[in-house]
DNA sequence: CTTGATTGAGACATAAATGTCTCATACACT
DNA sequence: AGTGTATGAGACATTTATGTCTCAATCAAG
């Protein structure tokens, strides 16, 4: 047996070429895409009907990867102020890989409801940052929540423009959060 | 007299419409930005020879606009802090008509001057801010712009979605950045 | 070695966007 | 009314991306 799951690295290393691709360009076709594989694109339309089957494929991926990587390091934090820091260590690394899912319209339902409930799960670390006293309770919790993704692709676009040590980002980001850019 | 500035209207609707529509799908076609605008695809090519024509032309309307309505707000605002609330109301609500702006590589030389002055610009007012005592000496003077940028792009989403009250916006981004969203 | 499956290369058809061109119409100006 | 210009509609060729298909080569398992 043991068919279906070992054969083929090939999907994987298409998925990564996806990723690495398209968030440089949104728009790029699936010949750079096959060719940054190392794949004929025939091979690529065999693992992947259609454009659209790919990119569902590549946001699974992506989803996955930032909800192990996030559970990881997450586990035994104990308060939400550090399961925000540690969120954002963990996180910000990976804006390369899965900053182009920003804007990216679902048109997969089940991608779509996942969004949601990532959305929410930050929502609520927000109000428990606000019971802790970490976060005001006035601060509106859609913009809190906006803020905090818009601090992590900021830290990793700074890093990748080379503008940001990869060491200070996550600080960085974590401080520009809760005490903003003011003095003190 | 009076031929060139006054006849072609129709140029500026042709700007307005392939802002709107490119401000909300970068990759629009021609055709859908000149039946926006209520124009003949024909008529949009006799204006702009070409796609990167078009793309060039409006990036030049957007940055003049913000720039006019900048130096507007901030004339008579006597410190660096006072500056920076009064750029943000002044643009926020700008930000439908020139968020498409970021990330956009600009292939104009000229336009990419530009940009960069008024990245160092917004640079000049963080420094300022930082002598005022607005701002902490040790951040970043590149992650204060990027933020600045951030807050005003994340304030405009915020309210194209329904999630936040226009009046609210630049408050909210004014205080996230000098203060954050700790308590206090 | 033989068998079967997977791959790469490339041909092929299709669809869409782009840029050019023509022509009849509408409009402004005289 | 007469003239000239700008427009809208649409035909046209070109380019590019996409998806399907075929065929020979490769590779793994038996």
């Amino acid at each position: 047996m043991a068919r279906k799951a070992l054969r083929p690295p090939l999907r994987e290393a298409i998925i990564d070429a996806a990723i690495d691709t398209l968030a440089r360009n949104p728009g790029a076709s699936l010949s750079e895409i096959a060719a940054r594989a190392g794949v004929g694109r025939a091979s690529l339309h065999r693992h992947f009907s259609s454009r659209g089957d790919l990119v569902t494929a590549i946001t699974r991926q992506c989803m996955d990867e930032i909800d192990a990587v996030t559970d990881e390091a997450i586990g035994d934090a104990r308060t939400a102020e550090e399961r925000l820091s540690r969120m954002l260590e963990a996180v910000i690394p990976l804006g390369d890989r899965y900053h182009f899912l920003a804007g990216e319209a679902f048109d997969d339902a089940t991608l779509q409801a996942r969004h949601e409930a990532d959305v929410e799960w930050l929502g609520g670390l927000v109000d428990d940052l606000k019971e802790e006293g970490a976060m005001a309770p006035d601060v509106p919790r859609g913009w809190a929540v906006a803020n905090i993704d818009a601090q992590v692709w900021l830290a990793w676009s700074q890093i990748a423009a080379g503008k940001l040590a990869p060491a200070d980002a996550a600080g960085l980001a974590f401080r520009t959060l809760l005490q903003g850019l003011g003095r003190r």
